[in-house]
RNA sequence: GGGCGAUUAGCUCAGGGGUAGAGCGCCACGUUGACAUCGUGGAGGUCGCAGGUUCGAAACCCGCAUCGCCCA
């Protein structure tokens, strides 16, 4: 084994015989445990979120594996209809052509060669992660099964009335020419104007004030809505308004959605573009003028000198010429909320047109009630209440879309408009008796979404009964960022409920979303973004600015993208490897909370894969010469056993909460800490001395190879290559048969293991060595010194322990002696450390500084001091002594005599130390 | 406007009615036959502010402040 770890050179060709040894698939006979993986992107590639993610996933999948489920990561991705067309549009850009100048046909053909050219690269990012998914079983949403199910549901819910279509305002992208769904709408605050403009009463009789954020639309109003209580327009309700620049007569309503209290208590009423403004023209049978085209200019639906203007440049002519009339009042500063499309970025124009909805409320219903029941559990659990929030108050969904990638609606229609909804076009004939009429499909695509609902059982074959879906429907859990719980998570429970007639999974864990090191959302335009390959393989400077900067959208951008590059990553980014990147993760995968990443920590679990590395080294050595014959344990041996129980609980207990960040820790610990720091060290002694017998050596070897190899076991899931390695070294050493740690068993708790008296006689030995250390350390002793040790006031137990332990006490304590002090004998000067009621006592004579003694003790005496004062305290108030539980009483009684005692010895050996000078 | 979350060491974060924790960083010493990606010792926090409940609050409750997110 190299001295150091080297991830690069060992990780790929590990996951190569992983996968092509077929372990990733489910097997055995156990309960069935299932994970769906949310599809990304085919033609994406990976980023911080999808390792994070897939970090969580792979873990939970190794561990249930290895506990002997049989279990399946269903791997998959999705055709992620509008990103994926928009890329290949502007591919097709760049080349001086539109997508109309290929047509429908070929423009698919299109994009589906650039699927097949960039398809294969997240999948390949997702192997570098170690994600144990069954590439075997891998699916895409439209894959002929995927589709086939997809229309199979589609018209199902056509014929239960449950999918209708309808001429609706809808969200508008007037750049991408599609509707979207509300969810696909972004509304943030950006400043604007509120334009007071002034609408003449048609009796002549003056006029009444409007105040709108839009004054483009005025074009297409149809009414003026007041309040009715409001008592200073109530007159004029029924009456009539000629409209500026169009000379429309439209009425005044009264209506209760308007606020008095806002502008002038007027609002001028658009409803073919506002939603409000649709709602009250409903109820008020206004008429609705559509007054832009699908690029949201103006149409010849307003004067003739506005067609064809682009609705901004509509909004200063038309407040130019209301201001010419003197019609406009005022203009005021505004903070207006301004809806953009997700994907466009454009501001969304609310828009009428024919759509495909989904009824969404008999859905929604049991949707809410398999959450309320408990059939399915968010974790953390929090998360039901944004889930409810959203599903009490959710509307139809608008599954069309106008675009040309993506499941195309299963829907034709006749010459005269009638809807024939089926299979296909042979189906639809032959299920609606159409024998020669001429019908023609549906141009529109379903939203991707649509096809990702289905995704927990699509993937397993649906709608044929087949095994994987009595096996492994529903999936066990959904690991998922909260970002998607109503685009994806509550969509697949509706689907699933209907469809399945069961939950799509029981439990939802909900992660937070990975930032940077300031807390800033990860974006391609801040320039802050972090390749997840890259931490893996590592980075120079160079490439990483060129990384960054290179295609920005904002040229302008670059430069401070440069500038903040070179000034977090001076020197580039290491390789850490994915186990380092992994843990990393793990660490901070707590719940209910984002994440900012944070180079610092990846560095520590590189070093503490480095220390794994080189305790497997140090194993290894030492049990060359592994035989069979007398086994006797020491007290270490079977103190890090008990040890190693524990943890095992702690693992057990925390990763079946989903907590990989207290499992990582108490495993990290126990390793690190315990293991290498403690037991490695005590097996030396045993090892190397000519004193321990045979046997005790054969107890030591056996120990370090079967802890060891069970700490692999333990690490495997959140570190899946490193243990491999060496468990590929270890596992013969151990008699352990096997081809990989992966499909071996997840180490159980055996409450055998547990030995209290080894414990308590360790953590002896620990104490007496750290006392040692503490002496050693602020005495500025060299390490390399051996001290001379004199016990004074030792228990019966004390001396047992001092004799059996001597061995550990001199080498690890680098102890020359340890003695006991006859009765009535006068210690020596020395510097001291307490154990229980015991004195270690270092003699000074050349060695020691008494004034730094002195001071030592000092600093230790304030420090008890202030325990026993604030104990004291405690118990001289009546009220804690009568109402506290006793042990509470009887525990604070016990500190306060051992503060006693400790202090009296402190106390007596600083009078000591006077004496001498 | 409604809702959710956060505020603990210089930084990134755990914890949670009775003794304040980790990693990184910092200081000092150290090449001891696994590991300098290391070891040993040390410094560093009135747990955002103000009330309340309690024998006891960093933790529970109420209010406020700041930051972030979601929904209107």
């Amino acid at each position: 084994m190299d001295k150091t770890y080297q991830p690069q050179a060992i990780e790929q060709r590990i996951y190569d015989r992983w996968e092509k040894s077929g372990y990733f698939a489910p097997q055995g006979e156990g309960a069935p445990y299932c994970i769906v993986i949310p599809p990304p992107n085919v033609t994406g590639t990976l980023h911080m979120g999808h390792a994070f993610q897939d970090t969580i996933m792979d873990t939970l999948t190794r561990y249930h594996r290895m506990k002997g489920d049989r279990t399946l990561w269903q791997p998959g991705t999705d055709h992620a209809g509008i990103a994926t067309q928009m890329v290949v549009e502007r591919l097709l850009n760049a080349e001086g052509k539109s997508k109309h100048d290929l047509g429908r046909e070929h423009f698919v053909a299109r994009v589906w060669e650039w699927k097949e050219e960039s398809g294969g690269l997240i999948a390949q990012q997702t192997r570098r992660l170690g994600a144990s998914v069954d590439w075997s079983r891998d699916r895409f949403t439209m894959d002929e099964g995927l589709s086939a199910a997809v229309r199979k549901v589609f018209v199902q819910l056509y014929d239960e009335g449950l999918i209708y279509r309808g001429k609706r305002l809808v969200n508008w992208d007037p750049k991408l020419h599609t509707a979207l769904s509300d969810l696909e709408v972004l509304t943030d605050d950006e400043d604007g104007h509120l334009w007071h403009f002034r609408y003449p009463l048609a009796s002549g009789d003056g006029h009444l004030v409007v105040a709108t954020t839009r004054p483009e639309t005025m074009l297409g109003d149809s009414g003026v809505a007041v309040h009715p209580e409001d008592d200073r327009y109530r007159h004029l309700v029924g009456q009539e308004i000629i409209l500026p620049l169009v000379g429309r007569r439209i009425p005044v309503i009264a209506d209760d959605y308007v606020e008095p209290e806002f502008g002038s208590g007027c609002v001028k009423m658009t409803p073919a573009h506002d939603f409000n403004d649709y709602e009250i023209g409903k109820r008020h049978n206004l008429a609705m003028y559509n007054i832009f085209t699908d690029d949201a200019a103006l149409n010849d639906e307003v004067p003739e000198r506005f067609r064809g203007m682009e609705r901004f440049a509509a909004r200063k002519a038309i407040v130019a010429e209301l201001d010419e009339l003197g019609l406009l009042e005022k203009v005021e500063d505004y903070v207006v909320k301004i809806p953009r499309g997700d994907r466009s970025g454009v501001v969304v124009e609310p828009y009428l047109t024919d759509q495909w909805y989904v009824k969404i409320e008999p859905l929604a219903k049991p949707a809410i009630e398999a959450v309320e029941s408990g059939r399915i559990r968010f974790v953390p659990e929090n998360w039901s209440k944004t889930y409810f929030e959203w599903m009490y108050n959710i509307q139809d969904w608008c599954i069309s879309r106008q675009l040309w990638w993506g499941h195309r609606i299963p829907a034709w229609y006749d010459d005269e408009g009638n809807i024939y909804v089926g299979d296909d076009e042979s189906a639809v004939r032959e299920k609606y008796q159409l024998k020669s009429i001429a019908l023609r499909q549906d141009d529109d695509v379903l939203d991707t979404w649509f096809s990702s609902a289905l995704w927990p059982f699509s993937t397993m074959g649906w709608p044929e009964k087949t095994d994987e879906l009595q096996q492994f429907y529903p999936g066990s859990v959904l690991v998922t960022g909260f970002d998607i719980i109503f685009f994806w998570v509550a969509r697949m429970i509706m689907f699933g409920l209907k469809f399945m007639d069961d939950v799509p999974f029981r439990e939802v864990y909900i992660h937070g979303l990975i930032r940077d090191q300031d807390g800033q959302k990860m974006s391609k335009s801040k320039g802050n973004v972090l390749d997840p390959i890259d931490l893996i393989d590592g980075i120079d400077l160079e490439s990483l600015v060129e990384k960054r900067t290179r295609g920005m959208m904002q040229d302008h951008l670059g430069p401070k993208i440069e500038k903040a590059t070179r000034k977090h990553f001076p020197d580039g980014i290491d390789q850490f490897g994915t186990d380092a990147l992994r843990l990393t993760f793990a660490a901070l995968a707590t719940t209910g909370r984002d994440i900012r990443f944070d180079l610092g920590r990846i560095e520590g679990y590189k070093n503490f894969c480095n220390k794994l590395w080189n305790a497997a080294r140090y194993v290894l050595m030492n049990t060359e010469s592994l035989d069979t014959g007398d086994v006797k344990f020491s007290s270490a041996d079977r103190w890090i056993k008990s040890q190693l129980n524990k943890v095992t609980a702690d693992m057990h207990q925390h990763l079946s909460a989903y907590r990989l960040d207290l499992a990582l820790h108490s495993v990290y610990e126990f390793t690190w800490h315990e293991f290498c720091d403690w037991y490695l060290e005590l097996s030396k002694p045993i090892l190397q001395s000519d004193d321990s017998s045979d046997a005790e050596k054969r107890g030591t070897r056996q120990t370090l190879i079967e802890v060891l190899e069970t700490i692999l076991r333990l690490l495997h899931p959140l570190m899946p290559f490193v243990t491999e390695e060496i468990w590929q070294a270890v596992a013969p050493r151990a008699s352990i048969a096997g081809d990989t740690i992966m499909l071996r068993p997840y180490p159980e708790v055996t409450p055998d293991a547990e030995d209290a008296e080894a414990v308590a006689d360790i953590e002896w030995v620990k104490q007496f060595i750290l006392g040692i250390r503490q002496i050693r350390g602020e005495m500025d002793i060299s390490p390399g010194k051996a001290l001379v040790v004199i016990l004074q006031g030792a228990s019966e137990s004390d001396l047992r322990r001092a004799a059996t332990e001597e061995n550990l006490l001199r080498r690890v304590g680098r102890v020359e002696s340890v003695s006991t002090l006859d009765a009535g004998e006068e210690p020596p000067a020395a510097a001291t450390a307490l154990l229980g009621d015991m004195r270690l006592l270092v003699p000074m004579k050349g060695l020691i500084d008494v004034d730094a003694e002195r001071t030592r003790l000092t600093k230790q005496l304030d420090k008890v001091k202030a325990e026993l004062e604030r104990s004291n305290n405690k118990l001289g108030n009546k009220n804690f002594v009568n109402n506290a539980p006793p042990d509470v009483v009887t525990q604070e009684r016990e500190r306060i005599a051992e503060f006693e005692r400790t202090i009296a010895q402190l106390i007596e050996q600083i009078g000591k130390l006077d004496e001498l000078v």
